[in-house]
DNA sequence: TTGAAAGCGGTACCAA
DNA sequence: TTGGTACCGCTTTCAA
């Protein structure tokens, strides 16, 4: 078995008091009972138990992270700039994935028993869920979600590049989009819809159809694509919500010797690794960013650093490759 | 402040052992007594702590993956699997990436005091802390390295792929073959190159150069291929330990007109989503099903429902595509 | 400089 | 069916 700290107050011949002080590199512990502690310590091969420790400290010296999916190069990102930071601040990470799982509520509850501070991504749990843990006092801080009152936020900057996109395409000659994402699955997803719609809506003879697709893979995008060429009806650009769903249509497309970009164009997000090898004209969002800053924002609100709520929005790129046409002078 | 079972007990007229039942839906409960708990519990909002709960039970109900890294894919995958299970199995799940720091057996450590198991990947920390874990009894299960003793393991086939994989190219005509891949970095590149090493031996004519690249991304593999064709000293074969490598070096042999692969074949490992695109022959490992293998094995031994030690090795396939030469009949 | 002891928030055994 | 209470392993205050 584990030796205690009993044990090691014990064979040292101190109480679990003096213990805890060596423990702790106290100051006023005479170095000859040092010695002896850290022997006894060293014999017993003791390490404090976490759990005993974070129960007496009130505090567990971790924190986590809700994603509402972990598929895809995203999040994976994500979480690594994420633990990157949160692992240098000394803190364990704890991720949870709820799959749109209806117990997801009470696993974000239990996980924030185990935590000092929380990160949440996107539509992961409801606003109220949010609110109670927020009102709990449990720090938080929100990642492509929008504000919350005064939560902490980070997301990446949607609407320009969004709007930039839209004037590519139509600046190469799309009159007929189709914005393939379903703007219900997440803030970013909305954000990026509506900033379409709205250059859209501006541009003469422009129409935007929002078509939602299955999923959000590339199997998604290449279903849309085929129906679209089944029924004969496909339109000048294809916008997609992500990066694999852009993939999936240009495959399609390519497959079936549609000329792309000269007949069709379509455009991704995230500028994932893929992207770059099939030409994808797409939005880089700087993914291990995000989940650094959040770490560090959240690590400032568990600590007490910082107070006051911050709102951070990271800028993002157009990266225009072949699947779009340039606008020639 | 967040109310305990004590203040419940209060509230309910009962004592605390009462309410502890209540809470396990326990059998001996008189129905007026159990309603006037669940009552006191919802009129305070009562959720039991999990510290003071895993301390008296001397259960974490959660469990640990150690990665060298987080960043590629890969890892991404094998998280992903693993999460699921773990969270399927109603257990937490706590990540580190130990990133060859020196701090590493200590991180470990700390991590393994948060969980009832933990599953460890390929070389993030030395034999001897991996030992120690087991010593104190700690489950555990290995994955992507080569199992030790009786501890359970979970890795993909590497030896029999890559012997395929040699035998593609040699059969495409390669003669001089070039190993990207640092085989002290982990035990499946060791495996594999260990295994072209063989296949290389037996065919006549063929040398086999292990080169190790200065890390694992397509930076470091197009920095390879660029000083191989500055040298002029191109080989007529890239086998390289992941598909990051295998990307870089035939972006750059493409970018400088390179013939592949008529005159240079090149081939990856792991199946990534840009190798789909980029037309990249390699080998596809189950990275989900790897983290899910390593959850399910690390489940039954942490219940106890398993004990005799078991070797996971999940098939690879592989995967051609237009970066190597098929033998024409 | 050191120790005794009261928590931290639960679980579970033993009596009543 | 219920309550009292001894832990689980550590931190920290208060006295000595």
């Amino acid at each position: 078995m584990q030796a205690t700290i009993r044990d090691v107050a014990r064979v040292a011949g101190v109480s679990i008091a003096t213990v805890s002080r060596v423990l702790h590199g106290h100051e006023n512990v005479r170095a000859g009972t040092r010695d002896r502690v850290h022997a006894a310590i060293e014999e017993l091969q003791f390490r404090p138990n976490r759990l005993g420790r974070s129960l007496a400290e009130r505090r567990h010296a971790a924190n986590g992270i809700v994603f509402p999916d972990l598929s895809g190069p995203y999040y994976a990102e994500v979480v690594l700039g994420y633990e990157a930071v949160a692992a240098e601040l000394g803190r364990s990470v704890l991720i949870l994935s709820t799959h749109g799982r209806k117990a997801a509520p009470s696993m974000v509850e239990d996980m924030a028993g185990r935590c000092d501070g929380l990160v949440v991504l996107g539509r992961t749990v409801p606003d109220d869920v949010v609110a109670r843990l927020a009102a709990r006092g449990l720090p938080l801080v929100l990642l492509a979600r929008p504000a919350v009152g005064d939560i902490d936020s980070v997301q990446a900057e949607n609407a320009g590049s969004a709007a930039r996109l839209a004037e590519l395409v139509v600046g190469g000659g799309a009159r007929r989009i189709v914005f393939v994402g379903d703007p219900d699955s997440s803030p970013d997803v909305q954000e990026r819809c509506a900033s379409l719609t709205r250059v859209a809506g501006q541009a003469r003879d422009v129409t935007l159809d929002v078509v939602p697709p299955d999923g959000f893979g590339e199997a998604d995008g290449a279903a849309l694509a085929t129906s679209a060429l089944a029924a004969d009806a496909l339109a000048d650009a294809y916008v997609c919500a992500n990066d694999e769903l852009a993939l999936g249509v240009l495959s399609v497309l390519r497959e079936h010797g549609v000329d792309v970009p000269g007949r069709v164009q379509v455009t991704g997000w995230d500028d994932v690794m893929a992207a770059r090898y099939a030409g994808l004209t797409t939005v880089r969002q700087p993914m291990r960013e995000l989940g650094a800053t959040a770490a560090r924002l959240l690590d400032e609100r568990i600590s007490g650093t910082r107070t006051d709520p911050r709102h951070e929005v990271l800028p993002t790129q157009l990266v225009v490759r072949t699947s779009t046409s340039r606008k020639e002078a």
